[in-house]
DNA sequence: CTTGACCTTCCAGTAACCCGAACCTTTCAT
DNA sequence: ATGAAAGGTTCGGGTTACTGGAAGGTCAAG
């Protein structure tokens, strides 16, 4: 099939398609006569794969890896375990930040009128007071 | 006071600092003789005001709309809040995201032996299974 | 035959910087 | 005096994960 049913199927956009073909995430597909890249069921697997993997926060990188282990019908689950873990530490310090963020902005707003008056503490604060 | 002083005072790294001038967030700092870039203390205070707010998540698009709120002494405080109130939202939608990223990620990985053996859910998910 | 929907490649842009190269200037120790 | 270290300068490219657009080839339908 062609990249735009493909990419249907799968979810994946054409463009990201080609590029995760670019950056080596998914191997070159084979090309029928007129050059265009002609993709069979399992690529489109791989690609929902990849596709649930990103929307889990795994990054591009470690979804390559995930897919190599995916692939590697001997491997110990520690292994896809220890690259989980890994994304739930990204994601939780993240939130941790947002959260921080979220609280301080929220206490400086509540305490502004946002009215026609100037005067306000989200400015006052910014500025070091 | 050249620009290391000012990136150690205002705790902005210099490269950035440049960055900053480069894209308009900023103006031109006067040149000293030499041609190296000569900051005040009003810079310095500039800077740090650009720090606080990127740190509390504001992009720097926004901290470009509060700096020149910060300017302007006759504006109302509704216009700051309007855009601290943008940056709470999108804080908020990201933390949905994570979140409910880090439940399902962790759901897995607790269903995951991460032993020798090979069986995974988390791949099996993925996998769409 | 042409129109429109596909497909191709390649270049550029996004956010917010970071890094290194190649090159000055200043300052300090020998 | 000298020579190295520690600053400063610009410029171009890399990062993450795409997305958009231009210029052009291909294909099925009317």
């Amino acid at each position: 099939m062609n990249i735009g049913q493909a990419a249907e199927r799968s979810g994946v956009p054409a463009k990201t398609i080609r590029y995760y073909e670019d950056i080596g995430l998914i191997g070159r597909p084979v090309r029928a006569e007129n050059g265009y890249r002609d993709f069979s069921d399992a690529d489109v697997h791989t690609l929902r794969f990849i596709a649930r993997a990103r929307g889990l926060g795994f990054s591009v990188r470690e979804v390559g890896e995930l897919l190599a282990l995916y692939q590697d019908r001997s491997r110990a689950s520690s292994a896809v375990k220890a690259v989980a873990e890994q994304a739930i530490n990204r994601i939780d310090t993240k939130i941790g930040e947002l959260v921080s963020m979220r609280s301080t902005l929220s206490d400086l707003a509540e305490r502004c009128h946002g009215d026609q008056r100037p005067d306000c503490p989200i400015l006052d604060d910014l500025a070091g007071r």
